[in-house]
DNA sequence: TATGAATGAGAGTTCATTCAT
DNA sequence: AATGAATGAACTCTCATTCAT
């Protein structure tokens, strides 16, 4: 059985998919999901405009999966970093920090996300809160309950100030210019939500 | 001279030019600046396609113009209330209940005003930033300012700090539901804030 | 009021969905439903792409427009010449001779008939029978049982025997060449069904 | 010489070819020629799309060599009962029965058949004409002309008789529905045509 | 001032066909 | 012999915009 040839293929399978996504998420990002268009994101990953139809159903699908993929390593890279720290005040600075450091490096996913957090299309914003799940309880259990254990926050409501720092964190966010700057640094940003919860 | 019959068209005209923007916010609301289209505008404000030309020189002027009219009437709307109080930290609080109150009243031309915010379209988002900088400049000089004037808020910078307080209010507000209703009150979000400021 | 204005528009657009109509059964006879295009519909009737859908939801609908419109005319066009007859098989000659003749002079639409009816679309050779349901009990009430009545046909089922006339019509229709030409005359098929059904 | 794998390989490619006319048969009659596609026609037979291509060099090719398959079965079955009986009615009797009852075995081929007779492609109706004329001559000299010399039917110019009879027969046959069921029995169609014919 | 018929560029999607493996 | 990834022409449908009335 030619089982080499399969896993060969599958591999080719496994990296047109991901050039189709990234190129998605460039073409997203500059022209938003309406306006973008799927010859221009088959040909920005090198490939004819019907490649894109044999890898995903339909642009809407095309946009999911990239939601999908995107909160994965968005997760990710916060994670690690997050869980480097023990004291939840620390977290906290390091929450802002790796996530500013996350949309300065990858910008077109960062546009994604807040285009679709915020924009009109009902069916991507669920998408979006379902695939950020993770990350929102990330801040609620492990960043502001634990400070509350900790003895180093005041005593709030976990979900409803998760959902504050999530706020907080989003909007600058989606502030990044063109070359991945902020208009305002992670240290005075976490600091200003360490007053907040701070006893 | 017809002075009067003059007044009379120019009344007609307003009106109508009204009714339009109030059905491009209604339409823009619902489907997005792309997907909405003239002829539902039209319709909803019930007048025909050819209309809003002559009102309007295309559907971003529409936009646009929107834009303006939004602006002014949100800042008369947050002014009013939070000009009543001479204390910067019942500033802060009349801050966040009139603007809370306002994305509940006026629930399309909030949307309007979110997705152009975090939109994919450049030119909005610019005039979205030029409209609402004499609400920002109400932020930073008429609260944040102030209360360090009057000796209740720590010393930060007024600028940056009006821009989380901004971030904070709009951030939330993208979130209100169908019924006008938010996730969070005016209460523990100006608490939260005021936390952030205080001495 | 522009009552006048009102009913020069009605006319035009009457006109033009007609021109419409006609430039879909010459494409519809030529290439088939499927390969038939809209462009090419419009082009025919003189109009750009777009206005097909000023007048039809979809190319499908407007198939189903052109059936109930054609089924009218060819209807009008036998009906007119059998009732000429009293005798029942003088109107079953006529009968032949007004179908013969509508099918030479209607060429596409006899086309578009034939295609639909023995064609692969459900929907639209459903859309068939119920459009030509009248002509189909023009044969079996006012044909047969009257010639049954009359004493001068046998005593057969109307209904299934007005089905195998009208299959014998339909049949040798779906045969006119491009001139009109048919292989064979109304007479000797006149002849033959009424060898059939005679006493 | 290794003449036996050469049999072998022959074999296969018969088989497979096979398979891929039955599904093309089964394709074509659910969606018609042009809606029909070779991805499901391969995925039918159980085979990859690029196959069929290895067998038909094109779609077109591969509805001709249906056609002819289709053909020489529907003769052979007709044939078969036909030529049992000695007596021209007899034989029409046999003709209408074994007719209808390969429409109601052979569904799909049933349908492929009408599709191309009475459909809009020039190409699939010549080819048709040419594939039936064997069934075509059947009828107007073994049955029909038959009977003239049998002194059973009148004097009748065979060729556009059996173009009546055929018309008849492919008529109804068009009408199956997805049980095989039809909507009259052979024998009052045999009956029919037998009373056109007789002296 | 208001209308709505007509336009045509543009977009998503389908799919016959090719070809390297 | 069989595969299925890639292609790109072609097609349906949408809609901002124009303009004669």
């Amino acid at each position: 059985m030619p089982r080499y040839k399969e896993e060969e293929r599958e591999q080719v399978r496994s990296e047109t998919r991901q050039r189709l996504l990234e190129a998605a998420a460039v073409e997203f990002a500059r022209h938003g999901y309406s306006k973008a268009n799927i010859d221009d994101i088959s040909k920005t990953a090198g490939f004819a405009k019907g490649t894109v139809y044999n890898y995903f159903p339909s642009k809407s699908d095309l946009m999911l999966a990239l939601i999908e993929e995107m909160a994965q390593v968005h997760l990710d890279f916060i994670a690690e970093h997050v869980y480097d720290e023990k004291a939840a005040d620390r977290r906290l600075e390091k929450f802002f920090e790796a996530g500013f450091s996350y949309v300065s490096a990858y910008l077109t996913q960062g546009m994604v996300m807040i285009n679709n957090l915020y924009g009109p299309h009902a069916e991507f914003k669920l998408a979006m809160y379902a695939a950020y799940q993770p990350m929102f309880e990330l801040v609620s259990k492990d960043i502001i309950a634990l400070g509350m254990e900790q003895g180093v926050f005041r005593n709030v409501e976990p979900v409803s100030n998760a959902g504050l720092v999530m706020n907080i964190y989003l909007g600058i966010a989606s502030q990044v210019n063109e070359d991945g700057k902020l208009w305002i640094e992670s240290g005075p940003v976490a600091d200003f939500v360490a007053h907040a919860l701070r006893i």
